[in-house]
DNA sequence: AAAGGTCTATTTTTT
DNA sequence: ATAGACCTTT
C-alpha cells in the first residue's frame, strides 16, 4: 500500500461473508469482491485456514495467482510473516511466471521477451516476415507495434497461427463462392482485405516460427504453448492437476480465454477453485481480458458457491455514494447490476468537483490545494493525483516543481533525466564523432566551458568547410590538440574512449567514462534512482541481451528500442513517503489514499476517445459474447469508478471548463440524481496565475545549483529556450520547407534554421536525393539530344547509390530502397523516354524578394509549354498523396507565384510526379490558395520576428533529430530533498 | 441536413 | 498519417 491503510487492519475480525469465503473447503467458490472489501486478506486467511484445517495439506498444493509480481511479493511476504514452513512453500505465481516455469521443465534454454525485445527482435527479421501490403521503406517498423499486438490478442483468445490461417482460408472459400453476385467495386474492396488477412495470417507464422527458432516466447506465446502442453501431454496434466489441491485466483476480472482455460486445467481433478474479484474493476480488456470472466466461471463450475463481500473498510459514505452512483450506469454490464457497496465509515467531507479555465490553472488549483493541506498536516503522505493518460500531467509537473512540492511520478522514464541524457550523449559522441547533436549537448556541460555564442561559432565553421562541429573546434582552435584547453580536453576524452571502445565492453566502457568524468553521486542525490536504473539498464543488456557486448551494437539497440516506445522506468520508490504520488489511474489499481485528485474529467480525456487497432481481432474467432452497449464507455466507466474508489477520506474531482471543453459524461452519471449531487460540493476555481514565458522553468538554474559535481548536467535545455539567438539575417529568406517547419515545430525551426545545427540525414531523405538526381541526369542528356537507353539510366541510378554510400545500418532497408528505386525508375522510363523534350530548366533556383522576405526554392524541373507558358513539375518519393491534398501544397503554391511574379513566366501548369505510383497529378493552383500560402509565409515570418519559437510537441517528434535537446522530452531536475541532501564533501575537479 | 473543409490530438499496461 | 470533432458552406 502506497499510504498506512485507512480501512481494516487485520486485527478487525472478519465479518460473515469474508468468514463464509475463507472457511469455504471443497468446490468452486466465487467470491466478488469489491473494491475496500478486504479482498487479497481473505486470499491471505483462507490460505492459512485450509494449512490449519487439513493437516496433510502441503504448501505446494496450493497455488495463488495474481497479475503482477508485485502482488506476488505481497503475497508471500504476507504469508512469510507466520513463520510457518508449509505457508512459506505455497505457490504464489503470476500467471506469466507459472507458465513459463510449466514450459522451462520441457526447454531450458527457453527465454521469454517482453514487448519491446519482441519488437526489436521482429525488426531485425523484418525481411523474413514476407511483408508487401505492411511494408513502409522509410520506417521499415511502423506496423509491428499493431502486429504484435494482433498477434499477442490472439494468444489471449487461443489463436494460434494454423488457426488464423484456417480462417482466413474460410474467408478466402467464402469469397470464392460469392464474388460473382457481388458489385465490381465491393468485390475489389473484399479481394483488398483478403489479402490483408493473408498477410497478417502469414505475418502471424512467421513470427512465431521465428521465435521458436531462437528459442524464444513471448508473454501471449507463453500461456498459449503452457495451456496446449498441459491438453497434449497427459503426464504433464495429470502431474499438475494431482499437486494442485486448490486453487486461488486473484482480480479475476482480468482473466482472458487462454487463462481462463489454463485454470480449468489445472483445476480438473480438485475442482477446488477460488477466483477473487471485481467485475466492475476490469479495465485491462484492451489486452485481453475477457469481457465476462465471471459468467464464464459461473458457466464452467456450475456448482460453485458465490459470496459477495460488500462491506468497505476504505472509503467514507459520501465518497461511496458518490462512486456507487457512477458504477450503476453500467447496469447492463455488470455480472452484479444490483451490487452495492456497504460504506463501514462516517459520512465524511463532501466530494469536490473543482472547474478551471485550462491545464495551467488545473496543474495551479492542485498545487494549491496540495500546499494548503501541507500547512495544515505537515505532510504530503497519502495524497496522490491520478489521471487517464500521461500527458495530462504534464502541467502539472511543471507546477509542482515550481511551487517545490515533493512528488514521485510513476512510469516516468528515465530518458528526460538530464544526467542520463548527458550520458547517453558522451556515448554516442564516442560512437560517432560526427554526431553533432550530442556534441552540442555536451558543449552546454559547464565543465567544457564553452558558450552559445562559440557553438554558433563552430557550427558556421563546420558548415563553411562541410565538417563535423568536432572537426570545426580542432580547425577552430589548434590548441585544442594538445588538450590545454577545456574544449582539447573534451575531444581527447572522446577519442581516448572512442579508441578503448573496441576492446571494452559497453560496462567497462562505460565505468571509464564515469571515473573520466569523475561522477559522484551521493546516496541521497535525487538523480541516484535514475542513475541506478539507467546502469541496470545497460548491465542487463549487456549479460542477457547483446551479442558483442560492444557500444554500437547497444546505441543500435537503443535507437529501435525508443522507436519501439520503450521506456527505462525507475524501480518503485518505496522510501520517499513525505511526497505526493503521482500516477495514471490504471496503475493505481490495488492502492489507495487518504486524498485523491482525479484531473482533466473531460469529453475526450476521460473518457478518452474511442479508438480501433488497424488489426481488428475478427468476431468470429471470439469464444464468448459480446457485451451490451458501448463498451468503450463502460470500461472508461469502470477505470473511473477505479479512480474515485482509491480514495478514504479526501476526493477532488477537476474538470476543464475553457471554452471549446465538454465536461466527462461521468459528471453527469454522478450528478443526475439530485440526492447525490448533494454530496458533491462544486467551486470554480480562480483564474491562473499568468503563467511564466514560452518554455522557460525559471528554476532550472536553482535546481542545477547543487549539482556542479562531475562532467554532466547540460543547459542544453536552457540555451534552446532562454539562451541567445543568432542575429537573423534581414531581410528573411524563406524556403517552403523552412515555412512548413517553422509551423509544425517553432523551436526546430530554431535549431535547424537560426542555429544551423544540421540534423542527421534520414535514409528517406537519401534516397529521394538519389531518386531526384537520377532524373535530373536523364533529363540533361535528353536535353542535350543525346537519347538515354533504359540500361543508361540503370547505370546513373546505380553511380548515384554509389556516391551516395549506405551510411546507416539498416542493410534490409537499403536493399529496399535500392530494388525499389530502380523499378520505380522504369516506370519513369517507360513513361518518359519517348517524350519530346520540352525542358526549360533543371534545378532553378531562385530568390524572391517579396513584400519584406525573400522567398528562395528551387524547382525541380520547368518545362516550356509556349512563349512564356511553362509547366513547374515536382518530383517526390514517397506515399503518394491524394490529388485534394496535392492541390494546397504550399511549396508548389509558392512555386507559382515566384513563376509569375518573379521569373516572368505564366504557369500553366503545376505537376507532382510521385515515383511510388508514376502518375502524375497536375493543376493550377487557385488565386485562393496562392494567397493562403502567402499570408502563411508572412505569418510565419511574423512568428520568427517576435522571437517565438515554443516546442511545439507532437506526431512529428518520433523522428525528430532535436529530440536529444528538447524540453519537452527532458523533465526539469528533481528539488534536492529538504535538509537530508548534503552537499559534495570534496569539490571535485572539473577535466 | 448533408457535404466538405479545417483543426487538433493521437491511451491505458503486465508478464 | 489519420481519424474524429467541429466549423462552414450549400
Amino acid at each position: 500500500m502506497a499510504s498506512p491503510p485507512v480501512g481494516q487492519t487485520e486485527i478487525i475480525p472478519l465479518n460473515a461473508a469474508q468468514r463464509t469465503a475463507v472457511e469455504h473447503l471443497h468446490g468452486p467458490l466465487l467470491v466478488v469482491a469489491g473494491a475496500g472489501t478486504g479482498k487479497t486478506r481473505v486470499i491471505i486467511e483462507r490460505i492459512l485456514y485450509l494449512l490449519d484445517t487439513i493437516p496433510e495439506l502441503q504448501g505446494e498444493n496450493i497455488l495463488a495467482i495474481t497479475y503482477t509480481n508485485k502482488a506476488a511479493d505481497e503475497m508471500k511476504a504476507r504469508l512469510r510473516r507466520r513463520g510457518d514452513k508449509r505457508a512459506e512453500d505455497v505457490g504464489v505465481y503470476t500467471f506469466h511466471a507459472f507458465c513459463y516455469e510449466l514450459l522451462r521443465r520441457h526447454d531450458e534454454a527457453v527465454r521469454i521477451l517482453d514487448a519491446i525485445d519482441y519488437w526489436i527482435f521482429l525488426r531485425r527479421r523484418l525481411d523474413q516476415l514476407g511483408l508487401d501490403i505492411f511494408k513502409r521503406l522509410a520506417e521499415p517498423g511502423r506496423f509491428l507495434n499493431a502486429f504484435r499486438e494482433f498477434f499477442s490478442r490472439c494468444q489471449d483468445e487461443l489463436v494460434s497461427p494454423a488457426d488464423y490461417a484456417r480462417y482466413v482460408e474460410e474467408l478466402a472459400a467464402a469469397f470464392e463462392k460469392e464474388k460473382n453476385l457481388l458489385a465490381e467495386d465491393e468485390r475489389r474492396e473484399r479481394e483488398e482485405e483478403l489479402r490483408r488477412q493473408w498477410e497478417l495470417a502469414r505475418a502471424y507464422e512467421a513470427a512465431e516460427r521465428l521465435l521458436a527458432e531462437a528459442k524464444r516466447t513471448t508473454f501471449g506465446g507463453s500461456l498459449l504453448a503452457a495451456v496446449k502442453l498441459l491438453e497434449s501431454n497427459a503426464a504433464v496434466r495429470e502431474h499438475y492437476q494431482d499437486r494442485l489441491r486448490y486453487i486461488l485466483v486473484d482480480e479475476f476480472q482480468d482473466a482472458n480465454i487462454a487463462q481462463i482455460r489454463l485454470l480449468e486445467l489445472l483445476a480438473a481433478k480438485h475442482q477446488n477453485i477460488t477466483a477473487v474479484g471485481d467485475d466492475d474493476q476490469a479495465i485491462y480488456r484492451f489486452r485481453g481480458a475477457s469481457y465476462a470472466s465471471f459468467r464464464l466461471f459461473a458457466r464452467l463450475f456450475p456448482n460453485r458457491r458465490e459470496i459477495t463481500l460488500a462491506h468497505n473498510y476504505r472509503s467514507t459514505a459520501r465518497l461511496l455514494r458518490v462512486a456507487t452512483e457512477l458504477i450503476a450506469q453500467n447496469e447492463k454490464a455488470r455480472f452484479d447490476p444490483k451490487k452495492k457497496l456497504i460504506p463501514t465509515l462516517p459520512p465524511g467531507e463532501k466530494v469536490r468537483l473543482v472547474e478551471v479555465e485550462d491545464a495551467a490553472a488545473e496543474a495551479a488549483h492542485i498545487a494549491s490545494e496540495l500546499k494548503r493541506r501541507y500547512e495544515r498536516t505537515g505532510s504530503y503522505e497519502g495524497s496522490a493525483v491520478l489521471y487517464r493518460a500521461h500527458l495530462h500531467r504534464n502541467a502539472l509537473v511543471q507546477a509542482l516543481t515550481r511551487a517545490r512540492i515533493p512528488f514521485v511520478v510513476r512510469g516516468l522514464s528515465v530518458l528526460t533525466n538530464t544526467l542520463v541524457r548527458d550520458l547517453l550523449a558522451y556515448l554516442r559522441a564516442i560512437e560517432n564523432p560526427r554526431d553533432n547533436i550530442a556534441l552540442a549537448r555536451l558543449l552546454a556541460i559547464p565543465a567544457w566551458q564553452a558558450t552559445p555564442e562559440m557553438l554558433f561559432e563552430l557550427i558556421q565553421r563546420a558548415q563553411r568547410e562541410r565538417t563535423s562541429l568536432a572537426a570545426a573546434i580542432e580547425s577552430l582552435h589548434p590548441a585544442v590538440r594538445d588538450q590545454q584547453t577545456p574544449l582539447g580536453a573534451l575531444l581527447g576524452l572522446l577519442a581516448e574512449l572512442r579508441r578503448r571502445a573496441a576492446e571494452l565492453s559497453l560496462m567497462e566502457l562505460f565505468d571509464l567514462l564515469l571515473e573520466r568524468l569523475e561522477l559522484r553521486l551521493l546516496p541521497a542525490d535525487p538523480d541516484r534512482p535514475s542513475f541506478d536504473a539507467f546502469v541496470a539498464f545497460l548491465k542487463r543488456w549487456e549479460e542477457e541481451k547483446s551479442q558483442t557486448r560492444r557500444l554500437a551494437e547497444f546505441l543500435e539497440y537503443l535507437d529501435y528500442f525508443e522507436e519501439a516506445d520503450g521506456r527505462i522506468e525507475l524501480p518503485e520508490d518505496r522510501e520517499r513517503r513525505d511526497a505526493v504520488q503521482l500516477m495514471t489511474v490504471h496503475s493505481a489499481k490495488g492502492l489507495e489514499f487518504d486524498s485523491v485528485f482525479v484531473l482533466r474529467l473531460n469529453h475526450n480525456e476521460f473518457p478518452t476517445r474511442r479508438r480501433n487497432p488497424l488489426f481488428e481481432f475478427p468476431l468470429a474467432l471470439m469464444k464468448e459474447e459480446h457485451p451490451p452497449g458501448d463498451f468503450h464507455i463502460q470500461e472508461e466507466r469502470r477505470l473511473c469508478y477505479v479512480a474515485l474508489t482509491r480514495a478514504g477520506r479526501r476526493l477532488d474531482l477537476v474538470t476543464l471548463a475553457g471554452e471549446r471543453q465538454r465536461a466527462s459524461i461521468f459528471l453527469e452519471d454522478i450528478l443526475r440524481d439530485a440526492r447525490v449531487a448533494r454530496e458533491v460540493e462544486q467551486a470554480r476555481a480562480a483564474p491562473a496565475p499568468v503563467e511564466p514565458p514560452a518554455g522557460a522553468v525559471p528554476e532550472w538554474e536553482a535546481l542545477f545549483a547543487a549539482r556542479q559535481n562531475g562532467a554532466c548536467y547540460s543547459r542544453i535545455v536552457q540555451w534552446a529556450t532562454q539562451g541567445p539567438v543568432p542575429e537573423a539575417e534581414e531581410p528573411l529568406r524563406l524556403s517552403h520547407s523552412d515555412v512548413e517547419t517553422y509551423l509544425k515545430c517553432p523551436l526546430k525551426y530554431k535549431l535547424a534554421h537560426r542555429w544551423k545545427l544540421p540534423g542527421a540525414a534520414t535514409p528517406a531523405m537519401l534516397f529521394g536525393k538519389i531518386m531526384h538526381s537520377s532524373v535530373a541526369e536523364f533529363w540533361r542528356a535528353r536535353r542535350e539530344q543525346r537519347p538515354v537507353s533504359r540500361e543508361e539510366l540503370q547505370h546513373i541510378y546505380e553511380q548515384q547509390w554509389r556516391q551516395s554510400g549506405w551510411p546507416f545500418r539498416d542493410a534490409y532497408q537499403e536493399r529496399e530502397y535500392r530494388s525499389s528505386g530502380w523499378e520505380q525508375l522504369q516506370g519513369f522510363y517507360e513513361r518518359h523516354a519517348g517524350e519530346p523534350v520540352a525542358v526549360l530548366e533543371l534545378e532553378k533556383t531562385f530568390h524572391w524578394p517579396w513584400q519584406d522576405v525573400v522567398l528562395t526554392g528551387r524547382m525541380d524541373q520547368v518545362n516550356r509549354l509556349g512563349e512564356r507558358a511553362v509547366e513547374i513539375i515536382e518530383y517526390k518519393t514517397g506515399q503518394p498523396r491524394p490529388a485534394k491534398k496535392v492541390e494546397k501544397d504550399l511549396q508548389l503554391a509558392l512555386y507559382a507565384a515566384a513563376a509569375e511574379q518573379h521569373l516572368g513566366w505564366v504557369p500553366r501548369r503545376l505537376t507532382l510526379y510521385n515515383f511510388t505510383v508514376n502518375e502524375p497529378i497536375s493543376f493550377l493552383p487557385t488565386e485562393r490558395n496562392v494567397t493562403r500560402a502567402l499570408d502563411t509565409v508572412l505569418r510565419v515570418a511574423d512568428g520568427i520576428r517576435a522571437g517565438d519559437f515554443r516546442a511545439r510537441p507532437g506526431f512529428h517528434c518520433r523522428y525528430c533529430d532535436y529530440q536529444r535537446l528538447c524540453p519537452e522530452y527532458e523533465q526539469p531536475p528533481a528539488a534536492a530533498p529538504a535538509g537530508d541532501a548534503a552537499p559534495p564533501t570534496e569539490d571535485v575537479q572539473k577535466n
